[in-house]
DNA sequence: CTAGTTGTACTATTGTCGTAGTACAATCTA
DNA sequence: TAGATTGTACTACGACAATAGTACAACTAG
């Protein structure tokens, strides 16, 4: 996986589980860019990203910052319909491969079995 | 989508479909080739690929068919993994995106109730 | 055995993606 | 305003995937 993904996806995960809270300053493109050993435009096409998505907010000469507000209605939306097509997504991928609704339907809930049953 | 992920996607829904049958042969690949306005190669890779899947035999000088016995105990097993395997992949995309897999099973359940819904 | 069919191997070209390098623009601070 | 710090735009390079071109090998049919 890429590196910008990767990033992507751990400064998600970082917020998601609380790990990064809102209005709190991420470290500079370069600083991470160093940390990273990676270029800074990479860093900084990460949070350029995140930024379109209305996750970070960034300010010229002072830094990056979580979003003071992410799970708004505009965005509840948003993420409603990023649903959406990733689940049709799957479903074509599915039946290309020969799978129903009902196949994956059958699959998750045995995985969410599993997942309680450890949880317990 | 390049073309020959298309391809493969095409032969494989027509299979499982039945618009083509066991034993059944396929187009040659030059014919193909020219029909679909692609290189002869970009076929062949596809009925290459499907015969490792098990999904088509070919025979040199004769042609490509799809294979008489494709649904027999061995693949069936190769199936369910290859639905673990899909499985996993989606849920992974999905925690990335926040989602839970309750929310999957959700919306699964919901698009199935339209399905039944239309097809009734 | 020969001609014609089939699939296949090898190589080259093209386009795209990911990343890095460098130079620039906006903002803050003293 | 001067200098430092921040993010950003532009370009280029390397790697890889996708496709095409050409020549080859296996097989069939007469």
């Amino acid at each position: 996986m890429p590196l910008y993904a990767q990033l992507t996806r751990a400064i998600q995960f970082a917020i998601t589980t609380g790990r990064l809270r809102q209005g709190e300053q991420l470290p500079t493109v370069r600083q991470l860019a160093v940390e990273l050993r990676v270029n800074a435009n990479t860093v900084a096409k990460v949070y350029a990203e995140l930024e379109r998505s209305g996750i970070l907010e960034t300010r010229r000469g002072v830094g990056t910052f979580v979003c003071a507000r992410q799970f708004e209605a505009s965005h509840r939306q948003d993420h409603e319909e990023q649903l959406r097509q990733l689940v049709d997504r799957f479903l074509e991928e599915a039946s290309a491969m020969g799978f129903t609704a009902d196949d994956l339907l059958d699959q998750l809930q045995t995985r969410r079995k599993k997942e309680t049953k450890k949880n317990v």
